[in-house]
DNA sequence: TAATTTTGCTTGCATATTGCAAGTGCAAAT
DNA sequence: ATTTGCACTTGCAATATGCAAGCAAAATTA
């Protein structure tokens, strides 16, 4: 996925350019929900990404302002990947995600949990969240 | 994109099976807020879906109960597209990715104004909505 | 009634993206 | 000094996308 010209002044095109593949808000629910930040932290999810592809997600997520990279706090070697706060700010629409699956997947009990939370209080749960992840 | 086997248990990840490429939303959008309804109209917007890709996208959205197939009023050649329970429930999802947008987008007035009215209460808005859309 | 246009596709083919396996260079551990 | 871990890159096959043309049924026009 090449940085592309876009396809049309529509906000929800323009977006759908950033993060609407199949890969980019799976890396970044990792970044939210799993605490997730190293090369290999990424590869190591259940779905299976391509390192060529996770390589090529992180260079377009990362040119698109919606990550950084970061020196790891216990080694040279590592490169922490965290979340801007535009990236932070998808937050609400993986939540509205997680609320439509919730009504049509079924799913591990844990992540209903986890939903049923965030159903609870929207906001609560996304400023509760944001904050952490801005904490860290 | 054939209606491929879940990668994960992720609802996130079966979600994105369903609607995460580059142009299901759009359609859905075209069904939502320009009440186009005809694999036409869907052919005509801005973006320049191909005509291939249309047709796949619209079975596999019919496939996962998204969107469904009626009689047109108006004629027999014609097929009118509309939106599921399920596909209307899609519509919080959408208002987020307007509302981030928004944020970090410049984009017309018009749908400026639109996102506007929708973060000034998004339940009143998504309800309004979906009570146009059902009565459709 | 016949010819033309509209509608919703399908088909063929070139190009782009993805997926898989193997390899590379640097850092760190043994 | 050698091996392992980490973040990638490369090559190539498989899949998906984009583009142009074609096609059958219905609707319109002549």
């Amino acid at each position: 996925m090449e940085t592309s010209k876009k396809r049309s002044e529509c906000p929800l095109s323009c977006s759908l350019d950033v993060f609407g593949d199949k890969w980019s808000l799976l890396i970044i629910r990792d970044l939210i929900f799993y605490k997730k930040g190293t090369y290999n932290d990424f590869l190591k999810s259940e779905e299976g990404i391509a390192t060529n592809i996770l390589a090529s997600r992180l260079k377009a997520l990362e040119e698109n302002g919606i990550i950084e990279k970061s020196a790891h706090p216990e080694s040279k070697a590592k490169i922490l990947y965290r979340l801007s706060k535009k990236g932070i700010d998808l937050l609400p629409i993986i939540v509205e995600i997680y609320i439509w699956s919730d009504k049509y997947f079924s799913m591990p009990l844990e992540i209903k949990q986890i939903i049923k939370e965030a159903k609870k209080d929207k906001d609560k749960f996304v400023k509760q969240i944001t904050k952490e992840l801005k904490s860290q």
